[in-house]
DNA sequence: AAGAATTGTTAGCCTTGCCTAACAATTATA
DNA sequence: TATAATTGTTAGGCAAGGCTAACAATTCTT
C-alpha cells in the first residue's frame, strides 16, 4: 500500500469526456458527438475541440463526422474516473444518507480530485459498516437517528451517564 | 433546513486567495502580495492579475504597491471557505483516520467543490461519533481495527455469527 | 541620503475551455 | 434521388489564470 500519488495527469474537464464517452459507449453502442454534447451541457464545438485536444494526448480515437471511441490508455483513465465516481456516490447515500441527487452532483465534482488514499477508505468505510454483524450498536441505524433527533437514542445516552457516574 | 444551493459565485482560484488572505491577516498582521505569491506557489504577477479580478467584484481593497484586505463581503466568502476548509480536515482526520498531510491536500481541493449538504453531514457525522458516550460498540476504534486487520474484532464476529445461528 | 535589495506592476504571451455564427457533411424523407 | 433535417466542423471571440521579462516603487543598509 505504497503511496504514489501519481500527479494528476488530466484535468477535470478531459476527465468528464472520458467518462461520459465511456458511459455512452456502456449503454449504446457507438458515441456521436451530439451525445457527449447533450449529455455534459455543452456545445457541439466544444466537443469536436475536446476530442482533439483528447486524441493528441493519445485517449481517444476520432475521424471527421465519425464516431468516437477511447483508445486502451483513454479507457484506463476513463474506468478510474468511474470507479471513483461509484465509490464517492456511494459513501455520501450509503455512509452520509445523503439524497441520490446530491451525492451524485457532489461525486462528479470530488472525482476529480480526491486523493487514492481517501477514496480507499472511504471504500473501507462502506465496506466496514456493511460487514458489521451487530444490529444493536447498530451503527447506520443510531447514525440517522442521530441526523434526525440531534442526539443519541435513550438507551445509549442512559449508558453513557453510567459510565460518567461510575467515574466519579 | 431549506435546499438553497445558491449557485457557486466564485471560482475555486479566487477562493483559493480569498483563504490565503483571510489566513496570513488572522496570522499576521497586514498582508502584502508576495505573501500570497509565497503562500499560494504563483508568481507575484499572478497575484497583482488576481486581485484586480477580486476588487472587480468587491472583495478586496488593494492600491498599487499597498497592503490588500477583505471587504466585507470577500471576509464573509473567505469565512465560508475557511470553515468547508476545516470540516473536510477534521472529517478526514477523526472520522476516516486519514494522515493530516492527505488530508489538508484533499480538503484544499474539495472545499471548493462540495454541496453545504454534504459538508453538513460530515459536520454531524464528527458530532455522532464525539457525541457517542458508550466505549463498547465504540465506533472509531471498530473502525481502526477493521482499517488494520480487514474485519472486525472477533468478538463482534462472534456475536454476528451467534445471530446467524438463531436466524436458522 | 544614496545605492542596493526587495517588492510590486506592466506588458505581453500561452493554454484551457467555453461560446456563437457560418458552413459542410451525413442521414432521413418525401 | 433530391431536398430537408440533423449532425459535425471551422473560424473566431472571450475570460480565467498561469507564466516571463522588463521596469518602477519602496524599503533597507550603510
Amino acid at each position: 500500500m505504497v503511496k504514489q500519488q501519481v500527479e494528476r495527469q488530466h484535468t477535470p474537464s478531459m476527465e468528464d469526456y472520458l467518462e461520459a464517452i465511456a458511459m455512452l459507449r456502456d449503454a449504446n453502442k457507438a458515441v456521436r458527438v451530439s451525445q457527449i454534447s447533450r449529455r455534459l451541457k455543452v456545445r457541439m464545438p466544444s466537443v469536436t475541440s475536446a476530442l482533439e485536444r483528447l486524441s493528441e494526448k493519445g485517449l481517444v480515437v476520432h475521424e471527421r463526422y465519425r464516431y468516437v471511441e477511447l483508445t486502451p490508455e483513454g479507457e484506463s483513465v476513463a474506468e478510474g474516473v468511474v470507479h471513483r465516481h461509484e465509490a464517492l456516490s456511494r459513501f455520501f447515500t450509503e455512509a452520509l444518507d445523503i439524497d441520490r441527487e446530491t451525492a451524485e452532483e457532489d461525486a462528479c465534482k470530488i472525482e476529480h480530485v480526491i486523493s487514492s488514499l481517501s477514496l480507499e477508505r472511504m471504500i473501507k468505510f462502506i465496506e466496514f459498516i456493511q460487514s458489521c454483524p451487530l444490529e444493536e450498536p447498530n451503527f447506520p441505524k443510531r447514525y440517522k437517528y442521530y441526523l434526525e433527533h440531534g442526539q443519541l437514542p435513550e438507551e445509549c445516552l442512559a449508558r453513557g451517564l453510567e459510565k460518567e457516574e461510575r467515574r466519579k
